[in-house]
DNA sequence: GTAAATGGTATTTTTTTGGTATTGTATGGA
DNA sequence: TCCATACAATACCAAAAAAATACCATTTAC
């Protein structure tokens, strides 16, 4: 739904934004009408070339002003359709996601994602687990699978291990991991993902959907508190494109 | 972002601040604002032509005050985007050196140890070092090679990587890893390894005196901090028997 | 299917910002 | 006096960011 342009746009608005180029007052302004509430969650944003039209600046410089809070995770683009202000979520979810890169890549494409959970379990670290977490073998270690699935298509299988110091019931996660490590004020602030392209084994071809030996695109990721100490090692595949990359991402401390 | 400028350049400030040529009142106002955090590491500072019509002065005088501070390091010009204050740098120049055991393992066997140095030198993280050591790209990591020697007898071959922050001049390392970083007041408390059999390939084999495909040992360690951090990560191929298990050690702060 | 609406992108122009050469001016010493 | 040096001001150059223009691609409505 189209909200009136005036009352977000304002003269008064855009001109006592404070100071700076345009684009950024221009963001100050839409930030505020999300924060406030005059944008809620689903609300469609007006064209880019009305809201350009409106106040009186080119329509890139309002798409630069809009990409800003897109890479923000404030709002969502849908191509051909519209400007949306998307969900709120966590910061550290949020921040994650940017490194992820699922939930906003569906939200881009406008697709629905859901997911299926394989397994909810609690066990004695495997050595991989305990030489990456920095776990002692008489510790535990909570594991969850599941598969990402988009649009009732399998996207993705998705393996999670966490310190059992940080997560001892892994039974309570239905939907994100990090909101539940938050709850518990677990906040990894740095995560390290390495990604690279795979042939898919007939497990993962079957839950994909995918023939065996189909490129599959595997993320490694350990994300870590900000003392440095490893809190949850995932290993993820996903049905898609191949490329080779090691990203890192610093989360704000909240 | 930009600083207000009569937080900086207040006149009191201007004419306070000592006898002498203007760009030298100047350059004792910034060098102040940026060590009292007025202005704080990453801050942009007003454009050089503001700096001037605010303090009256010429814009090559506020340039000659900046060129002073950036030749310090304090700031940062950047040509068409403008000047920053610099991050600031760790006067404490760490040496760091090697861990390993194999010195104390052959003592208790009752022979002698040595090494022969094959690599000592500084790199931009492997996407292995990033995860493992939780470091980002644009980091550092030392990398310490050698063969580990004993009784004249080559026995194994010795890679270790440890974060660029705790060991920037890997060329300090003689013998022990531990001591030196002992020296550096870095004591990791807690090491786990992996430990595995594998056939040497040619050219390790070719270092340690045996046919290629011979058994090896292959082990992974890594050592925390008490905080949790990740020190150090070492592979090791050992000439010998094999077995294959994960152990957890607890290294006493000696 | 077609057309309208909407976001996406490449290119260009303008503005902002640091970089440099030139000139003027005072000061101090031979 | 004369010259060398430091200091300061003016004018112009170059790189980067900001903004505008024009065109492309996808979605949706009919």
């Amino acid at each position: 739904m189209t909200e009136d342009l005036s009352a977000i746009f304002s003269p008064e608005r855009l001109s006592g934004g404070g100071t700076g180029p345009l684009y950024v007052k221009l963001r100050r302004t839409l930030e505020e009408a999300v924060k406030v509430g005059r944008l809620k969650h689903g609300d469609a944003l007006p064209p880019e070339r009305d809201i350009a039209e409106f106040a009186a600046v080119s329509r890139v410089t309002v798409r630069k002003a809009i990409d800003d809070l897109v890479s923000e995770g404030i709002l969502v683009r849908r191509h051909g359709s519209g400007t949306f202000v998307a969900k709120p979520v966590s910061k550290v979810e949020q921040r994650l996601s940017q490194l992820t890169s699922f939930t906003e890549d569906m939200a881009r494409r406008g697709m629905t994602a859901r997911s299926e959970w394989l397994h909810k379990g609690i066990h004695t670290p495997s050595p991989d687990e305990m030489m990456i977490l920095g776990l002692a073998a008489d510790t535990r270690v909570s594991r969850l699978s599941r598969l990402r699935i988009a649009d009732d298509q399998p996207l993705a299988i998705e393996h999670a291990s966490v310190s059992g110091e940080f997560l001892p019931d892994p039974s309570v996660v239905t939907t994100s991991l990090y909101a539940e490590l938050e709850k518990r004020q677990v906040r990894p602030v740095r995560a390290v993902q390495r990604i690279s392209a795979t042939n898919m084994k007939e497990a993962d071809a079957g839950l994909l959907g995918v023939p065996v030996g189909a490129a599959g695109l595997s993320i490694e990721r350990i994300s870590y508190l900000g003392s440095g100490r490893a809190v949850e090692f995932t290993r993820s595949l996903y049905r898609g494109d191949a490329y080779d990359f090691v990203a890192e991402l610093t989360i704000g401390a909240n």
